[in-house]
DNA sequence: TAACGACATGTCGCCAATCGACATATGGAG
DNA sequence: CTCCATATGTCGATTGGCGACATGTCGTTA
């Protein structure tokens, strides 16, 4: 399992809670980070065609949704996926500020 | 400031300590990372050249250094780069097990 | 009513970084 | 002498992010 990139972790994690459309997505992915993350529609939206391919989100039919919009939501396998990332990344930053204090 | 990319960032993480050569900087990331993280040769060498680019590091003269080897140490703004990236893995981890934790 | 901005999805081409494969060379051990 | 660890490097394919462009709706307001 490679790392994830920072755009398409934040992007499982805003599904974390529940199900969102796209540009919802972008939205959420910007406060989450403080404005520091801002998605550009391009990596946006071929980011999710990817993690559909993955199997990591999947399409929720959604019979009174507005317009074109589409709503995904987390699979299992997706789930599983942002909690391995996590552990990854808290190990990644303890080891990080280990080196930093000296102690080996 | 993009976030780095993991090898990247174990590379800067192998010199916090001190100054080294290639060979033993893709030896110790696979050691600090628990074989997790081999880099390739690829990686490694055009990583290295990035960087001295960047002036994150730079050649440190050694004329007793045996062959062709080339030893490297972090700069003071490559040693500020590992600082804030070490503190957005943090932030970024705990803001991540917030989110799992179901709070907020 | 016309214009504007927010909402909403999507494609395209460029660029940056990783990876595996290949190339080259030295030193030491068996 | 052959093999392996040491040591550095290039090249091409692939992946992913980004900015620009394209298209269309809806609500507000000048």
């Amino acid at each position: 399992m490679s790392p994830l990139t920072e755009s398409t972790f934040f992007i499982l994690l805003s599904l974390v809670p529940g199900a969102q459309h796209g540009y919802a997505i972008m939205q959420q992915v910007a406060q989450l980070s403080d404005e520091r993350v801002t998605l550009s529609t391009g990596t946006l939206y071929t980011a999710l065609k990817r993690l559909l391919d993955d199997g990591w989100i999947e399409q929720v039919e959604e019979p009174d949704a507005p317009r074109g919009r589409k709503t995904y939501r987390l699979t299992p396998s997706g789930r599983t996926a942002v909690h391995e990332e996590t552990a990854r990344l808290v190990s990644l930053s303890e080891l990080a500020r280990r080196r930093l204090e000296g102690a080996q």
